[in-house]
DNA sequence: GTCTATACAAAGATAGAC
DNA sequence: GTCTATCTTTGTATAGAC
C-alpha cells in the first residue's frame, strides 16, 4: 500500500519539521526522517534532491504557517478596528500559528541559523516577505502615533518578533489553554510587564471569529 | 613557545564557544576548534575529555558571565532603589553580561538544547541558580504591587529572559552604542511596545557606577 | 604538551534490483 | 516508489612517537 508521491512527500516533510524542531537541524538524520514517515532512507532521494531540500520546504511551511494566521486575524477584524487591536491580533496570529498549527514553525526556529547557506538562500524571498508584513504594520502604528518612539520600527520588529517566538520553548498546553496564553503575551509586549495602575485593563479582546482559509482575502503582495 | 595548560584550556575554550555561537553545536567540530586555537585535534584530548565536557564548560561561563553582569548592577544600587530602578538594572546587566562579555552566552543561548544531555546535566545546576535569581528578584516585585497579575511569576521570567535573549542576533554596536539598546529595551519590557501618552518617560536612568569585580559582594546563596 | 597516524562509527548520497 | 547494498566523507576518539 504505498503511498501516492504527493502525499510520501508531506509525511516525509512533517516527519522532518518534528525531528528538526526536537533535536536541531545537524542531529537529525535521514535515516530518522525515513523511519519517522515510514520507509528506508534510500527512498527519500525520490522525492527530494536532498536535505538542503527538505530543509528548506520546512522553513517555507512554517513561515507560511504564520503567515496564513497573521493575515487572517487582520482581515477578520471591523473595519474600523484601531491599531491596538490590529497590533494585538496580529500578535495573536503569530501565536497561533506558531503553537497550534504545528511543528514547522517551530522547526523553523531553531534551525533557521544551522541550515546550509543554500537552503536559507532557497527560503529567503518568503522570509522577508513575513519581515515585511510586521514593518508594516508597526510602520502604520508609528504613523498614528500609537508606538513608543525611542526605538526605531525595525528594531520593534526584531524585538517583538524574537520575544514571541520564546513560547514554543515553555508552553504547555495543558496548563491555561491558548487563548489565555495569547492574551498574557498580547499583555506583556503591548503594555509591558508592570503594573499599571491607570490602565482600563480592558479584559481579553472577544477571540476573533475564525474564518475557513477559502474565505480569506488574497496576499497584499 | 607551547602554552601552560591551563591558558590553553581557555584559549580552547573560547575557540570552542565562538565556533558553537556561529554555526551551532552539532557543526562545529573538534577540527575546527583545535585549528582556531592553533593545535591540532587531538591535542585538544589532553585538556578535555571530548566535546561534552567543552560543551559543558562554555554552558558554565555563558551562565557565569551574566549572573556576573545581573548582580555587579543590583548591587551597585543605593539602598533606596525601588523596584523599578532593580528591574532595569537587572535587565540592564543581562544585556552586558551577553553582549558585552563575550560569545559564551550567545554559545549558550544557541546551543543550550542541542548538546547531549549529560552536557547539560553537567551544568544544570549553575543555570537553575540563575533562574532562581531572577525568580527571587520578580518575586519581590510582584510582592511590592509593581507587576501585572495576570501573568505568573514564572512566566513572566520566562517570557522576560527569553526576550532579553534575542538581541544576540542582530545587535550591531556600530549603530547605536550598548547604553542606548539598553535602554531601548528596557523601556520595552517594562513599559511595552505602544506609545504611553501619561508616562512620565523618565529618560534613560544614569549609567550605574561599574564597579570592580573584587569589589562586589559575594553571591546570596 | 603536542604531534602523526589511525581506528571506528555514522552521516549523506548513489546504483540498480524489484 | 521503495528496497538493499554500498560508496565516500567526515566526525570523535585513541595510541604511541617525540
Amino acid at each position: 500500500m504505498t503511498l501516492p508521491a504527493p502525499a510520501m512527500r508531506g509525511q516525509i516533510l512533517a516527519a522532518a519539521a518534528r525531528l528538526f524542531g526536537r533535536q536541531g537541524y545537524a542531529n537529525t538524520t535521514l535515516r530518522q526522517i525515513a523511519q519517522a514517515a515510514g520507509i528506508r532512507a534510500g527512498s527519500i532521494y525520490y522525492h527530494f534532491e536532498g536535505k538542503d531540500e527538505i530543509a528548506a520546504c520546512v522553513l517555507d511551511a512554517g513561515i507560511a504557517a504564520v503567515t496564513d494566521a497573521v493575515q487572517q486575524r487582520l482581515q477578520a477584524l471591523p473595519a474600523d478596528a484601531d491599531m491596538r487591536a490590529r497590533l494585538a491580533a496580529a500578535v495573536e496570529g503569530h501565536l497561533w500559528g506558531m503553537l497550534q498549527c504545528g511543528e514547522f514553525t517551530a522547526a523553523h526556529i531553531r534551525i533557521y541559523r544551522y541550515v546550509s547557506e543554500a537552503a536559507r538562500q532557497r527560503h529567503r524571498a518568503i522570509r522577508s516577505a513575513y519581515t515585511r508584513l510586521w514593518d508594516d504594520l508597526l510602520r502604520q502604528a508609528a504613523d498614528a502615533g500609537m508606538l513608543r518612539t525611542d526605538v526605531p520600527v525595525p528594531m520593534v520588529r526584531q524585538f517583538l518578533v524574537g520575544a514571541l517566538n520564546w513560547p514554543v520553548d515553555w508552553y504547555d498546553p495543558r496548563r491555561g489553554g491558548f487563548d489565555q496564553l495569547s492574551a498574557q503575551i498580547t499583555g506583556l509586549v503591548l503594555d509591558g510587564m508592570l503594573s499599571r495602575p491607570v490602565r482600563p485593563m480592558r479584559a481579553a479582546r472577544p477571540a476573533p471569529p475564525r474564518r475557513a482559509r477559502a474565505e480569506r482575502l488574497e496576499l497584499a503582495r
